[in-house]
RNA sequence: UGGGGCGUAGCCAAGCGGAAAGGCACAGGGUUUUGGUCCCUGCAUUCGGGGGUUCGAAUCCUCCCGCCCCAGCCA
């Protein structure tokens, strides 16, 4: 019988690779690569991409590389290459022993350059950068050739060799690919190649002082390493033609340039340059903060890989520049942790019951199950006593309709544990606030069964006051209350800052199992959510939860109709 | 009034001339010791708009409208 695997959702690349195949392209090779420039921490946005390029190489089996694009020494890191390296790993993709980088052919990029000098395809300009800014014309009016660009082919060779050595300072000379200057794509008006860069670089030093352009090196990278479909975004789309020419005159592997529209996430921003700026000005903690879409605060917060690949797979990839719903991506981590992660009980905003007929001194445990979606993971033993902890919303005075837990009269089980019933209602005389609640308990329902077979409406968490552990919970939110904060022109995105995206709670109650929890282990807080011990502030002795996402919450529906 | 792209449901997204896939969200129902999960059911008579071609158009032609990207010695 044939599996019923989900089929994946066609998608325009993966059919330009069929096709291919079917052509016999490439020696019926496929090889992506996914190519970051170390300048900052990947994001969502990044793993989109990332998913793609090792998803398409698995699913042809087929080879992608990892492959830092390090041509700009005054942005790029070291900082930023161990990051990029331990997020594309977590995300759970191999590139085996192809880690390249770009700065690696600098050399050979080099003898290329000299090549197409010889050809009389590039020369060596003294315009300054203002000068060719003007020289390049308009989007509607043509550029105008630059004095320098008839310059004999030994002169631009002796040039280039002495831009080489370190003879002119930085900004005096460039090299340019001698295109067309009326171009109606401004990128081919006779685009800069190489640049003057007295500035050392992560990895080369100051081996070299001329630094190659995107779009002169990047196809040259792909080329080298034999890719056979380079995948980037839509804003590549005009320096196409660029990447083909240079490629076309050098005469070299000629991989396929393939544009895809890039991740939004409503909610929350998606650019290097504002998540930094976020850091810098202290909206948020750090690149790991719980609150941020970068692979590193996500991991944090509790994500866990395979629910951001499900994410990938579930949005498609086309060319429509789109902003996803992160109801979608708080779908695909509830998914994977339901099956995966065990069920704990923990109280958030505790209220202390009393038990009033439960004997003074006499505690007992009862057994609970640690997962109902997989009983492989067994059950556990948790305290009772007479004095217990529940959810301040769990308890309404004057309950509203529909509202089946625990209120003056009315009968609610505890789960795994008794039916109670509220008798009494413990206010602070001064502020009328509820400090207690005095419940009976009915012996019979031992384990939540009445024998007499009557319901109950609503199941309660609950935490044996002497025995809970304290524990801090820091609830998040989403991180901008309007869906797509950098859509309005007239605000700054920062005015739609959600400032109530982080939440303190500094006196949860916790089952005592978790006593010693461990930083990176994720639950599910039964009725809550889903938490994560943090794996930056969480101790032994100060146990420090995230909130990974709540559970869906259909009384929070119905409360807001009331 | 330059060039390059893109418009299919609230949000993603298939489809590429022969009766509008799927997912998220939403709504209703069933099961349930998590108001969770799970299971059903519903949710585009129509594909940005107008013309045209065709027996037949989301798919082809044409005009129009809207949105995005491009004038770094960034990537």
């Amino acid at each position: 019988m044939a599996s019923e695997k989900p089929q994946r959702t066609p998608n325009f690349i993966r059919n330009i690779i069929i096709k291919d195949l079917e052509q016999g392209k490439n020696e019926g090779r496929v090889h992506t690569r996914f190519p970051p420039e170390p300048n900052g921490y990947l994001h969502i946005g990044h793993a989109k991409s990332i998913c793609l390029n090792f998803g398409l190489a698995a699913e042809f089996s087929g080879l992608c590389n990892l492959r830092f694009d390090d041509t700009n020494p005054v942005k790029e890191e070291e900082e930023y290459v161990r990051s990029i390296i331990e997020d594309v790993k977590w995300l759970g993709f191999d590139w085996e022993d192809r880690l390249y980088y770009a700065s690696d052919y600098f050399k050979q990029m080099y003898e290329y350059a000299v090549q197409l000098i010889k050809k009389g395809k590039a020369y060596v300009c003294d315009l300054t950068g203002d000068q060719i800014r003007e020289y390049r014309g308009t989007l509607t009016k043509p550029g105008v050739e630059s004095p320098y660009r008839n310059r004999p082919i030994d002169e631009n060779l002796d040039l280039f060799e002495r831009m080489r050595t370190g003879e002119f300072p930085d900004g005096s000379h460039t090299l340019r690919a001698k295109i067309d200057m009326a171009h109606k794509n401004l990128n081919m008006r006779d685009p800069v190649m190489y640049r003057i860069l007295h500035a050392a670089h992560h990895r080369t030093g100051d081996q070299w002082c001329i630094y190659p352009m995107y779009d002169w090196a990047h196809g040259l990278e792909d080329s080298i390493e034999g890719i056979t479909h380079s995948i980037c975004t839509l804003e590549f789309e005009d320096h196409r033609p660029l990447y083909d020419w240079f490629l076309d005159q050098l005469g070299v592997h000629h991989p396929q340039q393939i544009e895809f529209a890039r991740l939004n996430l409503s909610y929350t921003v998606m650019s290097k340059r504002r998540l930094l700026e976020l850091v810098k000005e202290g909206h948020v903690s750090s690149w790991d903060d719980p609150r941020m879409p970068t692979l590193s605060g996500l991991r944090r917060r509790g994500y866990t890989p395979e629910s951001i690949r499900n994410f990938s797979e579930l949005i498609g990839v086309a060319k429509r520049e789109s902003v996803v719903d992160i109801a979608m991506l708080e779908y695909c981590i509830r998914e994977d942790l339901n099956k995966q992660a065990p069920r704990v009980m923990g109280v958030l905003k505790p209220l202390k019951v009393v038990i009033v007929n439960y004997p003074q001194a006499e505690a007992e445990y009862l057994e609970a199950i640690n997962n109902p979606e997989d009983s492989k993971m067994g059950t556990r033993q948790i305290p009772f006593s007479r004095e217990l902890y529940i959810e301040q919303d769990d308890f309404k005075e004057n309950p509203p309709k529909k509202f089946y837990r625990l209120a003056p009269g009315q009968e609610v089980r505890l789960r795994y544990a008794y039916f109670i019933k509220c008798v009494d209602v413990i206010k602070d005389p001064q502020t009328g606030e509820i400090t207690e609640l005095h419940c009976s308990y009915d012996p019979e329902t031992r384990g939540g069964h009445a024998p007499d077979g009557r319901k109950v409406k609503a199941t309660l968490h609950w935490v044996s006051a002497a025995d809970a552990i304290d524990a801090e919970v820091r609830l998040y939110d989403r991180l901008f209350n309007v869906p797509d904060p950098t859509s309005d022109k007239d605000q700054n995105y920062k005015t739609f800052l959600n400032p109530n995206s982080l939440e303190i709670l500094s006196n949860c109650k916790l089952e005592p199992c978790l006593a010693d929890a461990k930083p990176g282990e994720k639950y599910q807080f039964e009725r809550n959510g889903y938490f994560c011990v943090d794996s930056v502030e969480s101790t032994t002795g100060r146990l420090v939860f995230n909130r990974i996402v709540s559970l869906k919450d259909s009384w929070a529906k119905i409360e807001k109709r009331l």
